[in-house]
DNA sequence: CCAATAGTTCCACTTTTCTCGAACGGATCG
DNA sequence: CGATCCGTTCGAGAAAAGTGGAACTATTGG
């Protein structure tokens, strides 16, 4: 049996838009997954596993607002679904934006970022 | 007579937010003025040339957007204001993120956009 | 000092986005 | 084929952002 039968849409590179590209990536929950998927052992994973714990159907909005820019592809395989980071196809559009947006270090307020002090003189 | 009297607040680079600047450079408007002052034969101007023919409070509200994410400087001079990039400062922050926003083609919908055929394939 | 100018801030309104419970649909297993 | 599991879509309320007229401030010139 084919693995996929419930398809999501996915732009192609020539239709990303560099400024829903930002927009997606200007969300510190939607970039924290941006960054688990590029950090992760995996490139791809179940989406659960993705966001930490928040409501399923936010998380299906954060990957939702991030596929259709044409950052990550979810593909339907079995009962669950498999998200990726689209890094190849962002690089040939859009080179040296997400290896830039992801080499950025402390820029992301998150709860439990300490700040040290030797970080701010 | 000092060049500043009226003077407005202006982040540090480290202060500065990565979704900070990524939202403020995901709107077309606002990044049609960062293209402006990146491209222009100077890369400082009044405010009055940016943007185009737009209401003066809202090209205000724009640079107010681009400026506390740290993308621009807005210093007064005489009567009006001069606004220029922070590209080194951002560079220094978030290496490669700005010249890879300015390098990208295409992607950018706005109407003054002639998109040649060229630029795609 | 009064008029004109440049641009920010105030304020109100509209639109978009965020968030999440609930309903829905496909896939798998007993 | 009913139960369950995974995840999307729907719908609604709340929060944030966009927009622009009007008021305000600072500066320069007569």
């Amino acid at each position: 049996m084919p693995e996929s039968t419930r398809e999501l849409t996915h732009p192609e590179p020539a239709d990303f838009v560099l400024t829903d590209v930002l927009f997606a990536l200007s969300d510190p929950s939607r970039l924290a997954i941006v960054r688990q998927l590029a950090d992760g052992p995996v490139e791809t994973v179940g989406c659960q596993t993705l966001g930490g714990e928040i409501p399923k159907s936010t998380r299906s909005h954060y990957l939702k607002t991030l596929r259709e820019a044409g950052i990550i592809r979810n593909i339907a395989h079995g009962r669950e679904r498999l998200v990726s980071l689209r890094t190849d196809e962002l690089e040939a559009r859009f080179p040296g934006l997400l290896a830039s947006v992801l080499a950025a270090t402390g820029s992301d307020p998150s709860p439990a970022d300490p700040t040290p002090l030797s970080a701010i003189g």
